[in-house]
RNA sequence: GGGCCGGUAGCUCAGUGGUAGAGCAUCUGACUUUUAAUCAGGUGGUCGCGGGUUCGACCCCCGCCCGGCUCACCA
């Protein structure tokens, strides 16, 4: 029979586990007690110099996986990895014992082994460790990608995502980064008396955004339930309940596009703070966003793409401001065309001058707000769940804020009277019956809340995806979503490699 | 969903209407401080899938699958 050559490869891998069995080693491992990471070996040591290691010879004993191989005679190099790093270890015949030298011959990249010796410089100056006892963790029974150019596949690297982590280091760092900013935010809020919640994600009605939902079933309830788009109305339930302070990091699920910057399923950061106003959440979101530049990239002044993005000042503007600011046309409006009703609906397609004006913005402003941004002050239409500014009942006390021409955040003074709301819903109830599958719909048991009375409050959510694309320079959001959503693909046929490899 | 681009060895990529290529990986041999190790030799391909045109298709045409970018929609 015809293999191919990786199924070739795989069968001789899979047979050699046989005689690294017969050496007496176990080749799928044990537990190994390991003195440094390789992390830890080379900022420890990265440093020293090969006198200062030639008379301390410190012993380290570490894990790691095999990505390259020198073989030279009777010695050889490796590199191996852990963590995304890479530390070179030199296996000599005559420094290990017989049966670990042949155990150091049956090696393949990507095998996991374990070392212990001590660590020398190379005649070119490279930290390495002299392995004393070499032990084997781990078979790898495929082939790993070029060492050079890495796996640049991309779907390769989105589907087989562990693969990616092997060949790619910058991964290790790229989702590194993503947990620092998720632990600045839960911190930061923890720290301001913040509590953290959590709330359906299955939910039988949907609110809280403006989106398509996925719906699923409950089979002995025999009910459909949609995986939330928002936790939003379920945590101003909490909030008129007493809890004055809370927050959720966590997943909405939205049916809609997928693109560089969106992904179905996505991690909202979302916070609620009781007798605040949006105000005071543009004060705060400015401090939320510099600690986290700070922790995430040790710097408030953060480089995306070609850019500088200056975390460290938000800039504001009205709307109604930035679109007088932006505008691309050659005659830029003034602020009294953009508050009168013409002037928009002459300028947009949209039926209403709040709709008009939100169009003109997104259309002339956001692909210019590179700089961190706060756009305060939106239309009522497009705002069903923000309170009415005192001053123009037309607009809401609201802001959404910006950074390299994305939306990254969306916050307001939480509207907080019931009958008002009952407005709303009756609202969108009515664009639903036009035709808009994105508007909400009528929840009687969040007014219910309302109607015990939820105090004044100021409510944001942050995309942390966004957020971490930003403080690790990626341009789409799948380079910080582990997993983000493929199509299935088709058959693999590695459980009959494994049939046939082992049947031989 | 529309437009544009791509899919060739395990990986990274060339390629021409006339026998399918390179580097790395892999296999054999040499080599006890190498490092994109080196040197010598070898193995490896349903050229995404299915049709069509043609004496002949990886190449041209049509359809489909998968992915990327972009527009639309959204955050």
């Amino acid at each position: 029979m015809l293999l191919s050559l990786e199924q070739d490869l795989f069968d001789q891998r899979f047979a050699r586990i046989r005689e690294i069995a017969a050496l007496g080693f176990r080749p799928y491992g044990q537990r190994f007690e390991f003195t440094h990471t390789i992390p830890q070996v080379l900022s420890q040591f990265g440093a020293a110099t090969g006198e200062e290691l030639e008379a301390a010879k410190p012993a380290v004993k570490l894990a790691g996986r095999i990505l390259t191989v020198r073989r030279m005679g009777k010695a050889g190099f490796m590199h191996i990895q852990q963590s995304g790093e890479r530390l070179q270890v030199y296996v000599r015949k005559d420094a290990v014992p017989e049966t670990e030298y042949q155990l150091y011959g049956l090696l393949d990249l990507g095998d996991v082994i374990g070392v212990e010796g001590y660590l020398f410089r190379t005649r070119t100056g490279e930290l390495s460790v002299h392995v004393e006892r070499l032990t084997f963790l781990s078979k790898n029974l495929l082939g790993i990608p070029e060492k050079y150019h890495g796996l640049e596949d991309v779907e390769i690297r989105y589907r087989q995502r562990y693969l990616d982590l092997i060949a790619n280091p910058d991964v290790h760092k790229t989702f590194a980064t993503r947990a620092k900013v998720v632990s600045s935010f839960r911190r930061q809020l923890q720290e301001r008396g913040f509590i953290e919640v959590e709330t359906p994600m299955m939910q039988s009605l949907y609110g809280g955004a403006a989106a398509r939902p996925f719906v699923t079933h409950h089979n002995t309830l025999d009910i459909d339930l949609y995986l939330r788009i928002a936790p939003e109305l379920y945590l101003k339930r909490l909030i008129s309940g007493g809890m004055e302070r809370v927050f959720e990091i966590n997943r909405n699920f939205r049916n809609e596009g997928v693109s560089t910057r969106h992904n179905p399923e996505f991690t909202m950061l979302e916070f609620y703070q009781a007798y605040a106003d949006y105000r005071d959440l543009m004060d705060l979101s400015g401090q939320l966003l510099k600690q986290v530049a700070l922790d995430a990239t040790g710097n408030t002044l953060v480089p995306y793409q070609e850019l500088e993005l200056d975390f460290g000042n938000v800039r504001r503007y009205s709307m109604r401001e930035a679109v007088c600011e932006f505008y691309k046309g050659p005659q830029k409006p003034s602020l009294d065309d953009v508050k009168d009703p013409a002037w928009l609906l002459k300028h947009s397609e949209k039926t209403t001058a709040g709709e008009a004006l939100v169009d003109i913005f997104e259309r002339h402003c956001e692909d210019a707000l590179i700089q961190p941004t706060i756009i305060h002050e939106y239309p009522v239409e497009v705002s069903p769940l923000a309170k009415q500014s005192p001053a123009d009942p037309t607009m809401t006390d609201r802001f959404e804020l910006f950074a390299a021409g994305m939306e990254i955040g969306n916050a307001f003074t939480e509207l907080n009277d019931p009958d008002e709301q009952r407005k709303r819903f009756e609202m969108q109830l009515a664009m639903r019956e036009r035709g808009d599958e994105e508007a909400h719909q009528m929840d009687e048991d969040y007014l219910r809340a309302l109607s015990y009375g939820m105090p004044p409050t100021g409510g944001e959510g942050i995309g942390i995806d966004r957020v971490t694309m930003l403080m690790t320079n990626s341009k789409s959001i799948r380079d910080v979503i582990l997993f983000p959503l493929l199509r299935p693909e088709g058959e693999i046929g590695i459980a009959e490699w494994l049939r046939q490899a082992s049947s031989k």
